[in-house]
DNA sequence: CCAGCTCGTGTTTTT
DNA sequence: CACGAGCTGG
């Protein structure tokens, strides 16, 4: 009998959703080469509601996607499966074990901290945070002050993270990544030691460590034993983004690949910069015995023929991957656009022309996006998108967390909560006028000594400047308040403090509120503060508030942050060598193949419309005040000339005023006007 | 010891 | 442009 929720799969479809479900036995290890657009959402979906409709317990499957996003999108559709194949829905809520590695394993090292020596209310910092406490380390052991600069807080966090999550010695990471660093190998050692012994004392994870302490416990024989029973199906999207660490825990889970389901895209690898492995997606299969089987669905529901045609000839370039070529039965005589225009701004002004036509014509904002590489290649859209009153909202680049006045505040909850987290400690207690540097790390130095924190901050005697604002501080630092009414004092107090920091505290103040408002939809200080950090609100727009939920607006995202989204209409800014790829990114042909990929996840975002902006002359970004410096580009060496037949290529400029039609008025001497002035 | 200033430098993408 | 380092006045 054949369940009905099953027709409407193709065969690769089906044959991925049922492998290895047809006895009670485990199935064994599958991997699925999903392409662009296949349809790998709802192969993952009918996947898992085919488990359930088989009788799998829910609690008893994990399911690891890249975002939350993506989880929550698949456990609604696997509820609208279930609720159509067995009548009564299986509750997205039942499956208890979905969201990303990082996720996953601080709630595992948080459930178990007590048997694996670890402190269950640690505090889990963000990449700023752990930069800041690297830096403190690096004051500490006198690194700031060499003779030569040493590398930045930020270039020693991301040595250290690639070590880590790539499961390589410090010299190899050093020559192959950071060759510019390699003279510091001896004194890197030093400081990550200090840095590990920092977090340690001080109650605190990175996001390394929920993946790292993790593999540890997995490392020992009796708990990778006993965490691997508690899932009798293991499930992982987007699987080419892992890195060895994450295939490590992986494979310590489920040894023998029973139960395993690993889906992924080769060609879609775009996260090496933060140690993704395409090798863990290409070696999967033999990493058991017998080899784990492979399905790969190659139709594309998503895209025109035409749009796939361009995309496939980008990426038939690259060295090595599966091989696959998607096809579509989605005709259109519509080649994708490959626009020429003079500048940047030109480029935005095209664009907005047309997606402004489009939304005429019927097609919302919403089903139009705007991609680019990096952030700060969407700022002339973004003027001109302001300008002409179009609203918009901007996935990626800053954050909503990284602004100063939103980490103040959750670092006030941090502190209160972890007294020993020097780096919410530095941050909240220098807010107090009076207080610098030196007297924030005597203080934390006393609270590090004391037994009874809670005491502690009230027999504190601060500086003599700051004697006025402290009772009113540790009355904050240890209100019993519950939640969320504690981030409501928190933010009482630090609100005078708003006002004299920030010119526009208006605006800010309002972000503050409406983190009182997502905070109150979390249980607790500690599930806000590990869920704010695991999975960020990630957009910014133009207006104050996130724009409501049924109003349009145009879609401006990176390319990162564009994984697994469409759109009918792609617009992608900026197709030029130095942008795609990043000039950053042209160092060896692993980097540079990176960036071939990124072009084509790009590009197959699109369904319908795809146009790519090619600017000619660039003002370089970095240079002194008002200077003048500019470049003039190349069309990215991925659409080489041979491959240009699958484009419609057209230069644009903007029409041609009436000024040629106009009599030009007489001539004036402004010289001698201006000598004027002074006579 | 703190706060506010100027000057020089480095730089993507994100859990 | 933003951040850190170094200097100066209080």
């Amino acid at each position: 009998m054949a369940a009905a929720y099953l027709d409407k799969l193709n065969d690769q479809q089906r044959a991925a959703v049922v492998f290895g479900l047809d006895g009670p036995a485990l199935p064994p290890p599958l991997l699925v080469i999903a392409g662009a657009g296949s349809g790998k959402t709802s192969m993952l979906a009918h996947r898992v509601a085919h488990l359930l409709v088989k009788g799998a317990d829910p609690r008893r499957i994990l399911l690891m996607t890249f975002s939350r996003r993506a989880a929550s999108e698949l456990t609604e559709r696997v509820a609208r499966i279930t609720r159509q194949a067995m009548g009564t829905p299986v509750a997205a809520e039942a499956l208890t074990w979905t969201g990303t590695f990082h996720a996953v394993g601080a709630r595992i090292l948080r459930e178990h901290a007590l048997s694996i020596g670890l402190h269950p209310d640690f505090s889990i910092h963000d990449r700023e945070d752990s930069a800041d406490l690297m830096n403190l380390s690096r004051h500490g052991l006198g690194l700031s002050k060499t003779e030569s600069r040493f590398p930045t807080k930020g270039t020693c966090l991301a040595i250290y993270s690639r070590a880590v999550n790539s499961e390589e010695p410090l010299a190899v990471v050093l020559r192959a990544h950071f060759p510019w660093c390699a003279g510091w190998e001896a004194q890197l050692k030093q400081l990550f030691g200090a840095y590990v012994t920092a977090k340690q004392a001080q109650n605190v994870l990175d996001y390394d460590d929920l993946l790292l302490a993790w593999a540890q416990v997995m490392a020992d024989p009796g708990f990778a034993a006993h965490l691997g029973a508690a899932w009798d199906h293991v499930l992982i999207d987007e699987y080419q983004d892992t890195n060895r660490l994450q295939a490590r825990i992986l494979l310590a889970l489920k040894p023998d690949g029973r139960g395993l389901t690993v889906v992924g895209d080769d060609a879609q690898s775009i996260y090496a910069f933060r140690a993704a492995d395409v090798r863990n997606i290409l070696d999967f299969p033999a990493s058991f015995a017998p080899r784990a089987d492979v399905v790969t669905l190659e139709r594309n529901y998503r895209s025109t023929q035409p749009i796939l045609a361009a995309a496939n000839a980008v990426i038939a370039g690259a060295a090595e991957r599966y091989t696959k070529d998607l096809w579509s039965d989605r005709a259109s005589a519509a080649k994708p656009r490959l626009v020429t225009v003079a500048t940047e701004a030109l480029q935005a002004r095209y664009m907005v022309d047309r997606i402004l036509e489009d939304r005429e014509a019927g097609m919302r904002l919403k089903d139009q996006a705007v991609l680019f590489r990096t952030s700060s290649h969407a700022v002339q859209i973004e003027v001109e998108l302001t300008r002409r009153n179009v609203p918009y909202v901007k996935f990626g680049g800053l954050k909503f967390l990284d602004s100063a006045h939103v980490k103040d505040l959750l670092s006030i909850l941090r502190l209160a909560r972890n007294p020993r987290d020097r780096v919410a400690g530095f941050r909240v207690l220098q807010l107090i006028p009076g207080i610098g540097p030196r007297a924030a790390g005597r203080i934390l130095d006393a609270l590090d000594l004391a037994a009874d924190p809670r005491a502690a901050w009230e027999q504190i005697t601060p500086p003599p400047k700051a004697s006025a604002d402290w009772p009113g501080f540790a009355a904050a630092m240890t209100t019993d308040a519950p939640w969320p009414a504690a981030l409501g004092l928190a933010r009482a107090w630090y609100d005078p403090h708003l006002d004299r920091l920030h010119e526009d505290a208006e605006s800010r103040r309002a972000d503050l509120l409406q983190l009182e408002q997502i905070a109150a939809g979390h249980p607790s200080a500690e599930a806000f503060l590990t869920e704010l950090t695991l999975d960020p609100p990630d957009a910014t727009s133009d207006q104050a508030g996130a724009p409501l939920k049924d109003e349009d607006y145009l879609i401006l995202s990176t390319i990162h942050s564009a994984k697994g989204q469409e759109w009918r209409s792609v617009h992608i800014l900026n197709a030029v060598d130095g942008c795609i790829p990043s000039d950053l990114g042209t160092g060896t042909t692993r980097d540079l193949e990176e960036e071939r990929r990124l072009l084509y996840v790009a590009m197959t975002r699109a369904k319908d419309h795809l146009t790519l902006g090619l600017p000619l002359r660039f003002y370089v970004s970095q240079q002194t005040r008002n200077g003048d410096r500019h470049v003039y580009a190349m069309r990215t060496r991925f659409i080489p000339g041979s491959i240009l037949d699958r484009f419609e290529t057209l230069n644009w400029s903007p029409a041609v005023q009436a000024d040629a039609v106009r009599p030009a008025p007489a001539p004036i001497d402004v010289a001698a006007r201006m000598r004027s002035m002074w006579r």
